[in-house]
DNA sequence: TTGCAGGGGCATC
DNA sequence: GATGCCCCTGCA
């Protein structure tokens, strides 16, 4: 299937942005993620052009848009963040990033098993979570993510064999709390901002921080808008007088600077960040 | 070799 | 609201 974006499209930098955790580099211009039960093969053909090929659970066009985080107005998101002062110098080398969608409970544990770590032992940690606890996904080489009660079974000790660390008990408790109260994220889709966050909160090992990651990269919140070491760092670099500035604040800060386009603003200030490897 | 920071959260004060 | 701890790795 051929997809062909209205602006500029940057498969490599979106995949390897940090946003997703599930994926492999097939070649250098084509990308195989996880999605659910679905291995998606992304092939970057031109600026604009995408081929992608699914194995596994099939998936249908506007499924795949969303998903590659097509569906959403990026002429528009750019055109308001390209009137800021702080990000408009970014904004060249940022064109091409998009915000992709996940599956909100993979999301959530992903990111509980980002905490104080770092993308090539979160992405190790994962993928052996995946194979150790996971289903394999017929026809491809693949485990799924594995699911509450999967993880339940392999219990906090399980976890901690898998290198999640301290991140094992609270992984384990969300997903039995998960279990027990047969809570499917899913539903959670027609929540305010404001109650999702707080509802997701409510998961142990889960702050400000990881809700406002998976409210953007497992909701399609817009508005969401993480504040992590790196994010801080670029905001203090552009407006020193944040330094005294709680995250939380920070977050709340982003949003109402922002708007719908604060997602795309973090991700930009993140990748930028770590790019120019900013310390402190 | 050691020290330290890496996409936090929580209990305790 | 500040501070220390949680657990493990990679890197200087």
């Amino acid at each position: 299937m051929i997809f062909t974006s209205d602006s500029p499209l940057d498969l490599k930098l979106t995949v390897t942005s940090g946003q997703l955790f599930h994926w492999t580099q097939i070649s250098q211009d084509t990308f195989s993620i996880l999605n659910g039960r679905s291995v998606i093969e992304v092939n970057q053909m031109s600026k604009r052009k995408l081929a992608v090929s699914v194995t596994g659970e099939g998936l249908n066009r506007d499924q795949l848009e969303r998903i590659l985080g097509l569906s959403v107005d990026r002429i528009r998101a750019f055109a308001r963040l390209e009137k800021d002062r702080f990000l408009r110098d970014l904004i060249p080398d940022y064109r091409g990033l998009t915000v992709m969608a996940q599956s909100p409970y993979e999301c959530l544990i992903s990111f509980m098993a980002s905490a104080v770590s770092n993308i090539p032992r979160i992405m190790r940690n994962l993928a052996d979570l995946r194979r150790e606890a996971g289903t394999p996904i017929p026809a491809t080489r693949v485990y799924a993510f594995p699911t509450p009660s999967q993880i339940t079974r392999l219990g906090e000790e399980g976890l901690r064999n898998v290198g999640l660390g301290y991140r094992s008990k609270y992984i384990h408790l969300t997903c039995s709390l998960m279990q027990e109260r047969k809570i499917d994220l899913d539903h959670w889709r027609s929540l305010d901002d404001d109650k999702l966050r707080h509802g997701l909160m409510e998961f142990p090992g889960v702050g400000r921080k990881i809700a406002e990651c998976v409210m953007l990269f497992g909701f399609s919140r817009p508005g969401a808008f993480p504040v992590d070491v790196w994010v801080r760092r670029a905001l203090e670099h552009l407006k020193p007088s944040l330094r005294t500035v709680s995250s939380e604040e920070l977050s709340d800060w982003g949003r109402r600077r922002w708007e719908g386009a604060a997602g795309l603003a973090q991700q930009i200030l993140f990748c930028s960040a770590r790019k120019e490897r900013i310390s402190e």
